[in-house]
DNA sequence: TATGAATGAGCTTTCATTCAT
DNA sequence: AATGAATGAAAGCTCATTCAT
């Protein structure tokens, strides 16, 4: 800082862009918290901006609605289910042990705030271009357990008798409603509850001919 | 019905109860199904009205406030439980069996318009004293359920390592996942729906040591 | 009661009027008593129904309307106090001794149901008609102790410094306010006040020309 | 103001506070004045609202509720009072003295909007918290009525046979009452009905032991 | 970019009154 | 004469959103 050195006011571009970002997603981190916690409906815009500690109409120079962010919210959430996904496709294992992972990770993605706040989410809450996006989401996961769940039957490792599409309903269902009681300071942790219910869930229609793990 | 019975005008005391009884029924067998399908809050008292062909200060005449008839369709669903919970009771069994009978019972529950209600029901939207009701409720269900899973590990018709509390909140999140899909023209029946999902979530953790029925 | 006798369930036309009276009377009574108590606006058709063991409705077999029955309570009051000012202008005395008299009972009359309905009526409760008539008598009792004091000036038993419409206003507002604080089951009874109000608010006016009573 | 001068877009931080205050205040004494020309309950936010040329919920950014106006208005007129109560109690002089300043003060306050509406207030049309307030301060100015004109008794400045509950409400009775007829347009000025109402309410309780002034 | 202020649309609830019986 | 039911009109209040600055 030399008598040369003026200070000016504007920051770069790309740190502006940066600052940016970086207030984007403290707004969304509050924001799925607080709608997972209350209910996007009964969180206002006003107290939103409170726990951020600026104003309610400073929240639009970020997002265009209150659904906007519910939106946003949830495709973050998608984003990690849909790269825990595709990286598992690409491991390879049984369709028992696809679903095994699938368990183990869904189950974490419930005890984090952007996952609590897209499992506690509902649709209707949205206009419909938004709805339909995240039904289409559901939909996929839906489709995908699914798909394991044939996929496992053809392979021989879950059990023949087994109705696809209820058991993919239990097993999601069950899912869901983690973050409905999960509390960080619980007496388990996100990794003992995936492991305990990829036992309950899963294992309970392994066909036993595959050895199991552990 | 003969020429001498002579028509009065003025029903029996009876009746008027009767009548202003069924039209509360009714009253609450839309509000259940309004409630679940679009959300409680997301219902107005004009939109029941009109569905019921009145207008909304009517609905004044049988219920206090929109949380009251809330709470009331709780208290339906709740009821069913209870006897059926109670009834069970004096049937005997493991406590395996105990809780496939729960699972049954509690599907088919989930399938009404009042179980959906009560399972969607989001204590949230309620006003202090009715949130303690449901909630204590809600609480009794949980600890049935729990209890269940003791009494089968206890009798030995468990499995013993399996974790109650994780395994009543698995049971419990895919039983009340039910309402969030279940459609009455859907490819099946309740009773269908029950057996399989004691089939998925009670017979993983059956020990083996006692015979299954079935 | 023989076996000639045979009971006609309508009675003679004269005891159904009195009847519809006495039942008129019962709700005015009780009327007044709860728009002084509780404030016109603030009593309910209802609650003024279930007061009376009867229903909302039925009370419109006596009455037009809510501010009907205002009305008529009002009236009540208003006869009091006009056969009041009639018999004493009869007796005759000096202005300052009718005044005496006047304060003495219009007190009383504060203490009583109509009266403190009366005192406390907001005329602007009113419609129209009903509150033109309402104010007229206002201005009656008005004028009424502004003529007193006039003659009390003129006969020489008032000083005649006083501003005759400060001075009434005054004597009224005092007169007026009893029905505010006045609870029967308090320290003094009507008449005591009356006895105190009349020397703090008339005996301050006397000439000292005339013999004072007492 | 020369010719350097910039003007600047951004007002100074203390000149939006005192646009806010100033906004606020105009509320008020709009609010006290239609409370005390039509009575609370018959006015509606929406008038109010009117009357300022704002709408309705923009009242909501400066009070809480309705009635939190009315306590505010209050307030005000609460604050007058207090003032004065506690200047003239460092002036001294016998208890007649500062009860006949009293009542010129009070009479004063009466014909102000603030005031008007503190005397014509009924309590009963706030809120529980509301009404404890309003009703502590009430008993306050009936105490404090009630302690000069023991001063008095007890200095010889005032007769001692005078009832001094039944006198303190004949004289805040006539005081209350100012509200009610006083029309700014009148005959008195504030200090004339001042005058004429110690004269009338306060100088018929004199001892005449001690010199009285004018 | 951020704010104070404002607004439109909508909510639940209340209540005097009417009507069919 | 009396009732249960219904209703129109309006109230207070909330909140996402916009706008001038």
């Amino acid at each position: 800082m030399t008598a040369l050195t003026i200070e000016t006011p504007w920051k770069p571009l790309e740190d502006r862009q940066h600052d940016r970002d970086a207030r984007k997603h403290a707004v969304l981190r509050m924001a799925a918290k607080l709608f997972s916690e209350r209910g996007f409906h009964r969180v206002t815009m006003k107290e939103l901006a409170e726990h951020l500690n600026i104003t309610k109409p400073a929240l639009y120079n970020y997002f265009d609605s209150k659904s906007a962010i519910l939106t946003e919210c949830f495709r973050l959430g998608k984003a990690v289910v849909e790269a825990d996904l595709l990286e598992r496709e690409s491991y390879g294992g049984s369709g028992l042990e696809k679903l095994r992972h699938f368990v183990r990770r869904y189950t974490c993605l419930g005890t984090t705030d952007y996952g609590a706040c897209m499992f506690r989410l509902d649709d209707r809450e949205l206009p419909d271009a938004e709805r339909r996006e995240v039904r289409g989401h559901k939909r996929t996961i839906d489709a995908k357990v699914r798909a394991l769940i044939r996929e496992g039957i053809a392979d021989g490792s879950v059990l023949p008798m087994c109705d696809v599409r209820l058991t993919a309903f239990a097993i999601l269902g069950a899912l869901n409603w983690i973050a409905q009681w999960y509390r960080p300071d619980g007496e388990h942790t996100p990794e003992e509850i995936g492991d305990e219910f990829a036992a309950r869930l899963v294992d309970g229609i392994a066909s036993g001919k595959l050895k199991r793990p552990r």
